[in-house]
DNA sequence: TGAAACATTGCAGATACTGAAAATTCCCCG
DNA sequence: CGGGGAATTTTCAGTATCTGCAATGTTTCA
């Protein structure tokens, strides 16, 4: 409708090499491991020579890892559109089931993508890596938010920080359950419990 | 007076081995970055084959890791001596408490640590994370201690990740002041804000 | 259609990392 | 002492990741 059909052909090919390279990837590794499968596997499984996969990707772990689901942009602009009497938690809770609706819309990809991660422990450090420009945007709009200048009382680097691990945590959940409960359901229990100060259950 | 001297001149020389080549790892990328230097310039600098240092660690990037924070045996252990009544955040923040007065004793190290990590971003996820073995470790005991099987409720899993970024955004909140303030002290205060449920300040 | 823009490719080379065997160092016991 | 045997380091060869560059296609647009 908006975005992903006005484009050349040249685009739409990029795109396309570009999903069909991240569809190889976690196929293959998904089958083989980490360890078994070489970046001129993942390349000529689509076809490519192996220098192109370099030109989309930066590394192999990279092609596993998938885009972080919202742009820093756009997570900032979701925050702060919210009211300002908004909770700061809240509001984290909010743009996290944003997130989490947009990993649903693609399932079966994240499914995919979440086992391959348990099945490699070495790429975990990378998911939160992949996180880490967007834990600072976050926290950048944390601080706004309540007012708070960075580097200062350390509030919105905690919350942030406390928020992500939330959204991880749900996430690996949603993956071990075969993704049967809804993610965001899972999100928002997380949070409920971090609201409530983590009372022993 | 209990375990480190008592070794023979093998064993010390590894240690020192060891020392050397994360010191000089470390030295050498704070002053030119994790790319600008190669595993042979720290092999160099300390006088080794650049394959015995791949006898000691297993990448570039464990030199500058360093210790595991404590062995998973030893985690479990610390918050199994805890009596039972002692709520599960509760025993996190003494079980992070203990951790982060390790860390001030090689207070030079770590603090040389944190701001080659601060330099190189995608180190920062290892900081806490090391192995997410530590995790999963700490989080099965914390299941134990609360009485839930793994996998069920996911408070033991969330309980856990929280801790440890409430405990990562303590250290560089620390890196960032200079190491001037207590690291304890700031890890009490994010356990505080953590068990009031982050109200907004 | 022709030229500018961009994508793909092959190639050379630097670096990370691994296995195996040779060379060295160290420990211990006779 | 001193030599046998174990541990450690080194050398060497090889595979894999990743980058820059120049050549070659392909798409776009005027």
């Amino acid at each position: 409708m908006d975005s992903a059909d006005e484009l050349g052909r040249r685009d739409r090919k990029k795109l396309e090499t570009r999903a069909a390279l991240e569809h190889a990837a976690l196929k293959l590794v998904a089958a083989r491991g980490l360890a078994g499968v070489t970046v001129e596997d993942i390349a000529e499984a689509v076809d490519v020579s192996s220098r192109t996969f370099f030109n989309y990707f930066p590394s192999k772990e990279d092609a596993l890892i998938g885009p972080s689901p919202a742009s820093t942009a756009e997570l900032r602009e979701r925050l702060e559109a919210l009211p300002a009497d908004v909770p700061v938690l809240e509001a984290l809770r909010l743009m996290s089931r944003v997130e989490a609706e947009r990993v649903q819309e693609q399932r079966e990809q994240w499914l995919l993508r979440l086992k391959v991660f348990e099945q490699n422990p070495s790429l975990l450090p990378r998911l939160v890596a992949s996180g880490s420009e967007t834990e600072r945007a976050v926290t950048a709009a944390v601080a706004r938010r309540s007012g708070i200048e960075l580097g200062t009382s350390g509030y919105p680097e905690l919350a942030t920080a406390v928020a992500m691990a939330a959204f991880r945590v749900a996430m690996i959940r949603w993956s071990a359950a075969g993704g049967r409960p809804e993610l965001a359901d899972l999100v928002d229990e997380a949070f409920a419990q971090l609201a409530g100060g983590l009372p022993n259950p």
